[in-house]
RNA sequence: GCGGAUGUGGCGAAAUUGGCAGACGCGCUAGACUCAGGAUCUAGUGCCCCUUAUACGGGCGUGGAGGUUCAAAUCCUCUCAUCCGCACCA
């Protein structure tokens, strides 16, 4: 009758945590008691599909390590929330009519019923959701922080702007001009960007969800339209972002990520003189330039250039500025026009990625005026391109055709001469090709065609030129940064909106002044709206709220409120904050609270977020902090990525029309990427059946047809696949401890590894087992085993039960979960074939178990405790310790080799000395056979590992 | 193209960091048992060879090719494959 039943035991130990609130943190770590560890999850979205297989990953990764720190008595801070606003809510709204906030409740209750069957040790009373007011209030808070800030380079933090030094000349020309010159350095402001607009979904799209000009969803066409935006000056935090890094425990991979995505470059600002060459007479500039080496030239007349490689001055024979840069009217002769308009137009439909992807062919046009190359004195082009960037350094560049790969291209293309200046190494194959001029090298050497720097090495050029432009005040050395600031507003309905407000004047049009809304009026709800659906024009829905809503009054002026709303980013930037202290009305966080929580020592998610959330958060961060609203200069402190789960391993088979089949070698792909046989027919991949397939030598084939090779492969989960594995049927197939034992014994946590439900039956086998060894499960009521006995452990026993303490403890401090399953697997094995069963032991492995598998844990530890009350719930008792003593073993096998092959083994003193053990190896048979008459060249004695003789 | 990661049995994976390759689990094979239970228990299971057969024994083996070493999955060089990022950032 006492099977084991998890769905019997699951949902009553799971009313019981909830009732008696067992993993209730407390406000403040009692840190006499032992250490904080904040263990923290990537909030879920919690989309209508509910919970997949991927998000218990991480979730039991983090609740193994927080009910393990418990158990050593560590104060733990382990919550959950909701990600809950985002597009898919307000996307079924319009589809359905129904409030996001409706079905953001419903799924939030979806996803917390999930998240509570599988037993997790969250302290649920500070569950937030991003789109509660009462969180959604301190999101707004936040933002005018970082509204009231602006970066001082002086001491490289923000300050409040009130501390901005406001300059005479700005100061007399009265109030507005302060406030604008205030509003031009906040690290929030409105800025005209260029944002993909879909008409047809009503909204603006990101980069990434834009392909070939057309809308990822539903393949509508997409704008370039200019639109005034907020914008996040994270930019200013470049530096600091960076170098933070370095004493983060992240993943190397994921630092990297950030280190790129910020992508900080040195090198040197060059201004070329522009200014019209036969007016301001080029004989005097060749004079000047003489004089000084350089010119001085009017200010207005150049184009400025940015370039990490100043020491390849003398090699610019031409400039490229990016289409949209300022300077392109100017520029432009007037019988270029025509075709500059044509080529400007074309750029501006082509997206960013749409410019950056594809062949790449260079296109350009020449603007018909030159500047001149400060070095050489030599007039140069001046060409308009879409290769270079309007956001990145200056937007203009100097190209050097010898020595940039992109450059060269497009000197080859149009015919623009190309002068090496620096010298290939010997070893290089294209040296000769490079110095005549007809090749590219992009390495460092010896500089030459350099004037008077010839003969130095590239470093020394770099810095030789950059002082002299510097001297001259034709440049300077600059540091670039690929980061651009963050464009922060939506045009969409369900977001936090900003409690920002425009002033208006009489006749009710912007002033241009902005206004904060002042806190004691925080949270800015979100209007009643009844219509969701999009209109077809780029204002935000929430410009259809009624007036009453739309209009408030600040300061005695009629003001109109901001109509866009924040990012998803928004809400998930600080929620690691609020998790301390949820309920506060007063503060975002109580301080002393927060200064003994964080930072956040252990963040587990997916990779997914490596660059975006995990940037953007450290920058809001780092404001709050220069601002003293938290303690630490970085809120996580430890960062582990949880791998991704594939579906379970397919086999596919190809098929023609007619249903024969053919080897997987016999396919191939048609121009447009269809499978075809060679005859160039139709041919399907079909999934084959894993009892249908053999292995043959490496491949695998139909069992029907050995000469049929198929392919094996995981793919990632898909609806379209088929291959998606819902967590609530494993439950209800396998249970929750079966389940979370599974996702820990896969393989290693950071791993991509492929879903198995025979896997899951395995680790279900092991609670089986586990609970047969403890549980008389002929019985007809709940007993003990009768192998389950209250005597000592014998010292074999003692041996296996104290190892297996000690590894668990050890790989479960590591998190290597699955070995620590292996361990707790060998033991059961092991006690299993055990006559009796020491009671010590039993419940050891119980307490072991409990982190990894804690229904079944505390079922087991109930009845092992039934003679003994009060001994409370398994998932509160202290952790076991190993005894060394019970480890030392009397005598140790070691394997012997001969030329370094194992030949045997010997048996000696685990402390037996490197002559002993030598002695003993020499006077083994085997050994002496194999030596026989030989002589030994060398023998190596490793202590407690092995003994290796070198025979000759 | 650039960068990162990973390659170990039929499958998921271990290997104390240079010291017995394949722990543990799945799958498979054979047997036992039966209170027919997602049964359980026992034994076996990297590949190949020798042997009538067993015992014993031998060879090969961590994507591939070299190298260092008494000893290499682990270190070095080259190379191939897969996956994931980034992608004209001057």
């Amino acid at each position: 009758m006492p099977r084991y039943n998890p769905a019997e035991i699951e949902p009553r130990w799971q009313a019981f945590w909830d009732a008696s609130k067992t993993f209730s943190c407390p406000d403040m770590p009692n840190i006499s008691k032992g250490p904080k560890r904040y263990i923290l999850d990537m909030f879920p979205y919690p989309s209508g599909e509910g919970l997949h297989v991927g998000h218990p990953e991480g979730y039991t990764a983090t609740d193994i390590v927080s009910r393990f720190a418990r158990m050593n008595g560590h104060n733990v801070l382990h919550p959950m929330g909701f990600d809950s606003f985002g597009l898919p809510a307000e996307e079924h709204a319009i589809k359905t009519g129904e409030h996001p906030r409706i079905q953001t409740q419903r799924n939030i209750d979806n996803f917390t019923r999930q998240l509570k069957m599988l037993g997790f040790s969250y302290d649920w009373d500070r569950k937030i959701a991003t789109t509660d007011e009462a969180y959604f209030k301190w999101t707004q808070w936040i933002f005018l922080v970082v509204y009231d800030t602006w970066f001082d380079e002086a001491s490289d933090k923000g300050r409040p702007i009130a501390e901005l030094p406001i300059p005479p000349e700005i100061q007399s020309q009265g109030s507005d001009a302060v406030l604008r010159f205030q509003d031009s350095h906040r690290l929030a402001y409105q800025d005209d960007a260029l944002v993909n607009w879909c008409p047809a979904l009503g909204t603006v799209l990101a980069n990434e969800e834009v392909i070939d000009g057309k809308s990822e969803r539903g393949s509508h066409p997409v704008q370039r339209l200019p639109l005034r935006q907020w914008m996040l000056r994270i930019t200013s935090y470049a530096e600091r972002l960076l170098d933070g890094l370095d004493d983060l425990h992240w993943p190397t991979g994921i630092k990297k990520l950030q280190q790129d995505w910020i992508g900080r470059s040195t090198g040197a600002e060059v201004d070329f003189f522009i200014g019209d060459a036969s007016k301001s007479d080029s004989s005097a500039w060749q004079t000047a330039r003489q004089a000084n080496g350089f010119p001085k030239v009017p200010p207005g007349d150049v184009l400025r250039v940015y370039t990490t490689r100043p020491d390849t001055l003398f090699g610019a024979t031409y400039m490229v500025i990016a289409p949209e840069h300022p300077l392109v009217d100017r520029l432009t002769s007037p019988v270029q026009r025509t075709a500059m308009i044509a080529y400007r137009d074309k750029a501006s439909f082509k997206s960013d990625r749409e410019r950056t992807e594809g062949e790449r062919a260079k296109t350009g046009v020449y603007t018909g005026t030159d500047a001149i190359n400060p070095v050489t004195g030599k007039p140069i082009a001046i060409w308009v391109a879409d290769y270079v960037l309007a956001t990145y350094g200056t937007g203009a560049i100097m190209a050097v055709p010898a020595h940039d790969d992109r450059d060269f291209e497009f000197a080859v293309q149009f015919g623009l001469s190309i002068v090496a200046v620096v010298d290939p190494p010997q070893s290089a194959e294209n040296r000769d090709a490079v110095l005549a001029g007809r090749g590219c090298f992009i390495g460092v050497g010896k500089a030459i065609n350099s004037g008077e720097f010839n003969g130095q090495h590239t470093d020394a050029v770099k810095q030789a030129i950059t002082a002299r432009i510097t001297s001259a005040g034709i440049g300077r050395a600059a540091i670039n940064y690929k980061l651009r600031d963050w464009l922060f507003s939506r045009q969409r309905f369900w977001g936090e909106p900003f409690p920002i407000a425009h002033e208006l004047d009489a006749a009710g049009n912007p002033t241009g002044i902005k206004r904060a809304i002042p806190v004691d009026q925080l949270p800015v709800r979100l209007p009643d709206l009844a219509d969701f659906k999009p209109h077809g024009r780029p204002e935000p829905p929430l410009e259809k709220a009624a007036d009453d809503w739309l209009f408030v009054t600040l300061e005695g002026k009629r003001h109109k409120r901001e109509t866009n709303t924040m990012p998803q980013w928004a809400g998930s930037c600080w929620y690691y904050l609020r998790y301390i202290d949820p309920l506060n009305s007063l503060a975002l966080v109580d301080r002393e609270r927060e200064a003994a929580w964080m930072p956040v020592d252990l963040y587990v998610g997916g990779a997914e977020h490596a660059v975006l959330h995990l940037l953007y958060s450290r920058f809001w961060h780092k404001v709050l902090f220069d601002r003293g609203h938290v303690s630490t200069a970085e809120p996580f402190g430890r960062l582990i990525n949880q791998g991704m789960i594939l579906g379970e391993v397919e086999f596919t088979g190809y098929q023609r029309s007619d249903g024969t089949w053919l080897s997987s070698n016999q396919v191939r792909r048609d121009t447009e990427g269809n499978r075809v046989d060679d005859q160039g027919m139709a041919v399907n991949g079909v999934r084959v059946d894993e009892a249908d397939v053999e292995k043959h030598g490496d491949s695998f084939a139909l069992r029907t047809d050995a000469t049929i090779r198929i392919d094996s492969r995981a793919h990632k989960m898909s609806k379209s696949r088929g291959n998606v594995v819902n967590p609530d049927v494993v439950v209800n197939d396998y249970g929750a401890d079966s389940l979370r034992l599974f996702e820990m014994f896969m393989g290693p946590l950071e791993a991509t590894k492929p879903w198995s439900m025979a896997g899951v039956g395995g680790v279900r086998n092991f609670l089986d087992r586990v609970w047969r060894m403890i549980v008389d499960d002929r019985a007809d009521t709940m007993i003990l085993n009768p192998a389950v006995v209250d005597v000592p452990c014998d010292s074999e026993q003692a041996r296996v039960l104290h190892s297996t303490i000690r590894k668990v403890t050890e790989d479960t401090e590591s998190m290597s979960f699955n070995t620590a399953i292996a361990r707790m697997m060998e033991f059961t094995n092991f006690f299993t074939r055990c006559e009796s069963r020491p009671r010590e032991a039993m419940e050891a492995i119980v307490i072991l178990i409990s982190p990894y598998a804690p229904h079944i844990a505390e079922e087991l530890w109930q009845l092992l405790c039934a003679e003994s009350n009060n001994r409370g719930c398994a998932s509160l008792q202290p952790w076991p310790q190993w005894d060394e003593s019970a480890l030392v073993q009397t005598s140790i096998e070691l394997p012997v080799q001969i030329n370094g092959k194992v030949r045997t083994k010997i048996e000696v003193a685990p402390d037996a000395d490197e002559a002993t053990v030598l002695q003993t190896a020499l006077a083994d048979s085997r050994v002496i056979a194999a030596i026989d008459g030989k002589s030994i060249a060398k023998s190596i004695v490793v202590p407690g590992r092995l003994v290796n003789l070198v025979v000759k």
